[in-house]
DNA sequence: CTTGACCCTGTAGCGGCTCCAGGGTTCATG
DNA sequence: CATGAACCCTGGAGCCGCTACAGGGTCAAG
């Protein structure tokens, strides 16, 4: 019982996903190419809805198109083991704190350096600490 | 006083940044062009070198090519107000700050999915809030 | 019949490099 | 003097994940 087919413009509002973007994962294989109208239109199905959804909620929980491609593959075969799954995630949240902690450690020094002076640059803090090593 | 010269492999190991860099930045005229030897090979100098280091540096903190470029034109002026550096590590600086409290969240989420279960996919806590709405 | 909203393809661009192919140069060694 | 290693050159392509065109076709409403 599949629903009746949608536009590539409908399926962009129903899974927060751009049609550009949406032509675009057609083109690196990570969507399936729907089927076409006569007039060559995409026409999609609830299949590619939840396909979608799962592609941007990866996305938005930060793991390349790569970790999404194996993700998907694994949701498709639901009677396999799922430690590639985890290991995916504990890469990826390892990624994410050392990100973090890259970034606070930046935001130390860019504490640092605000409110240089207020006068000329000769005398401003953030253009010495430039030109010191 | 001018230093004796030196090769971009040279400039490489003294600032810290990679030859193919370096090239690419002389591009983008970020680095002046130095001279050249008569079999075309770059002449270095110390101001290429203190330049590169600013560059360098700034990057290191995260600013931008176009910030760079803003930051070092600022250094080229020393008697001019300084307030354009300090609005630029400002808004750096709240980027960071942003960015930092995205990764955070993101990372809140990852930690809830680690360790989904050792089982099947059908069970996977991970694909599952993939999958879900 | 025209307007406007939608859709199509194909290509180029973004940032900031990085890498490669296909050569030339320089210098120490045999 | 030949050889090889280590360096240098240019120009162009590739990376990621889109995004933005240009230049067209299609379709439904008024």
């Amino acid at each position: 019982m599949k629903n009746s087919p949608i536009s590539i413009g409908q399926l962009g509002k129903r899974s927060g996903v751009n049609i550009e973007t949406i032509r675009y994962y057609e083109k690196i294989a990570l969507l399936p190419p729907p089927d076409r109208t006569p007039a060559g239109y995409r026409q999609y199905d609830d299949g590619h809805v939840r396909r979608l959804r799962f592609i941007r909620r990866g996305r938005d929980l930060g793991f390349s198109v790569e970790a999404i491609r194996t993700l998907l593959s694994l949701a498709e075969h639901p009677d396999q083991p799922c430690g590639g799954a985890d290991r995916l995630v504990a890469g990826h949240l390892a990624d994410v704190e050392r990100k973090i902690a890259d970034l606070s450690r930046l935001r130390g020094e860019l504490q640092g350096l605000a409110n240089c002076c207020g006068h000329v640059v000769a005398e401003c803090r953030i253009i010495d600490s430039l030109i010191a090593d």
